[in-house]
DNA sequence: ACCAAAAGGCGAAACGTTTCGCCTATGCGT
DNA sequence: ACGCATAGGCGAAACGTTTCGCCTTTTGGT
């Protein structure tokens, strides 16, 4: 039903390998251009991919594959790349990986299976292996977010440890003293920001005290249980850093249904998330990611790879952060 | 580099068409069969789709437009419809509309360019026009959460009218006799929820006073800036039933941000979001869809469709939905 | 006016499958 | 023992492109 090449071929006269050179953007004379022209509207042509492919060996399809499809943070991400994915002719290929290493390492065979010609990957923990096969079948690989330990791959991401390092010192600067850590202990994005958080306070002439320090999952329930704990403490932490999105949504809702509140009993430090500085009362104090500028590197960078013919050593774009100012941190005397 | 179905010939001494017979299911020789499967795993052979598809004119992936891929709602369904999708051995491409209707239509001709053999969408408005190109591409389509005007496709979703005639009574029950509703007027779902809001109001022998009445579009803005003006009124609603996600996070927003505070001075019934109803204090009471029902359904529907030989009359699965109980809505009197 | 280089065009092979029509054993009932 | 249905297998064509190598025409410099 759909027409191919070969009508135009009728339509034209001209020969097939014509008016391929013509698709693929080569040298053709301008009256020749026209009559092509002509007969794509006519016929309402469209290049058969997959014919396309099986030559050129290439699917124009790019393999995002995200921790968790179902946060904010990753949505976004999503909107950013398909953005330019799609100005590209490429179509992105979602794959969840649920916050589960063997579901992360399925769907990357399943994207190669599906031969994408590029893969973006929020991964789930700081180890790398899952990538194996990536590398085997000479599929760039761009990360984003967080990178991996002995990491071999380009990325995109923040400097974490400093943006963790100034955050933690905005809670220092109001005077808080005994300061707390809610972060993920399972991802490379997660320890950098507990490291940069321990050199604040370090470097603040304190110390962290065992009580104080939170590692767990990139989850609600995380931040939720470890508010929760903190308040407990005889010795409460006056300051609060919550390291990632989930965690500090988790750590609003403790402090919430508990009987302190926040600035008042406790000072909060957040991450990550845009919306939760305007929906929670007080507004709060957060550092923002530049997710559009990420989501764009990562998805240009993937495409230049791939046109690549070299295989060029591996890229780091650490992009800037800042620090949004809201009234979750109290100050003191 | 990747091995074809050629070296199996070679290793197995079988013709293409009996390999490929095996691949597709058909009737082998156990002793042939054998052969092959060990073939298959020496050389790690993995069919090449686009060959395959070029020969079946599938290329076994499905579009998924959303109206908005930043929204946990459609995050939530992608997860859903993306297990079913990927389990069957399909790809999920995915296309954001960012709620704008030129882009659902672009996004549309993207995919049907893409050659998917389905498209699962969760439309922007209740204006079906930007599918026609799907239909004469005689690609199946079906509607998730939002239907159309004069709909002529399959449909999951839940009985908008009915939730919200329910939900409504919630505040009804509880003696709230001055109750606003926000919600989106160009959707079909939004349309349908202020239907059932209205006919509870007057079942009841009341009446929608115009000041309480706030349609807009489907954003965290809307509900914030209708929920600021209806607290500004001098006769203020006691009770406001907010329709979507979105505009109960605005709404919820814009009561934190007041000196008044919910429910002691305003109630609200709220819908769509299982976080939403842990995260605010109080605890909200809202509408929960089985959303992940009703993204399973939508992706067993389309592969459905995509077998069939017949054009089948198109079917709407209507989903049952629940009250989740919070303390958003004081009891009056 | 001549020649070299460049531009434009062409036919045919190739990409890796599926599928059609046909052929050959094999097994079964009588 | 005979014939017939059927299971299993095969060769070749087809799917719609791109690309390679080669040929012809045009262009531009001297």
């Amino acid at each position: 039903m759909p027409s191919t090449i070969r009508d135009i071929k009728e339509r034209t006269g001209l020969s097939l390998a014509t008016i391929s050179k013509y698709l693929n953007g080569g040298n053709v004379l301008p009256e020749n251009k026209e009559k092509i022209e002509i007969a794509i509207k006519e016929l309402n042509y469209q290049v058969n991919e997959m014919a396309r492919g099986l030559v050129t060996n290439k699917t124009r399809s790019i393999g995002v594959l995200v921790h968790n499809v179902a946060s904010i943070f990753c949505g976004l991400l999503l909107r950013y790349i398909g953005d330019v994915l799609k100005e590209n002719g490429y179509s992105m290929i979602i794959c969840d990986a649920r916050d589960d290493e063997a579901n992360q390492a399925e769907s990357i065979k399943f994207l190669l299976s599906k031969k994408v010609d590029g893969i973006i990957v929020i991964p789930v923990s700081d180890k790398g292996d899952f990538l194996k096969p990536a590398v085997a079948a000479k599929v760039p690989v761009v990360l984003m977010d967080r990178s991996l330990r002995n990491c071999d791959f380009d990325c995109v991401r923040i400097n974490n440890r400093e943006a963790a390092y100034k955050a933690t010192n905005e809670l220092l600067k109001n005077g808080h003293k005994k300061n707390a850590v809610i972060y993920s202990a399972h991802n490379y994005t997660g320890l950098q920001r507990y490291k940069g958080f321990v050199e604040a306070i370090e470097d603040a002439g304190l110390t962290v005290e065992k009580d104080f320090d939170k590692p767990g999952f990139h989850s609600i329930e995380h931040g939720y249980e470890s508010m929760k704990q903190l308040l407990a403490l005889k010795n409460k932490p006056t300051g609060v850093f919550t390291t990632n999105y989930e965690v500090t949504l988790g750590a609003v809702m403790a402090v919430n249904e508990s009987k302190y509140s926040c600035p008042e009993d406790i000072s909060i430090m957040g991450f990550d998330n845009l919306i939760l500085t305007h929906i929670v009362q007080p507004k709060m104090t957060m550092v923002i990611q530049p997710m559009k500028e990420m989501g764009k590197r990562a998805a240009n960078l993937v495409l230049k790879r791939i046109g690549d013919k070299e295989h060029e050593p591996p890229i780091e774009y650490i992009l800037g952060t800042k620090i949004e100012k809201g009234n979750s941190i109290k100050k003191l005397n």
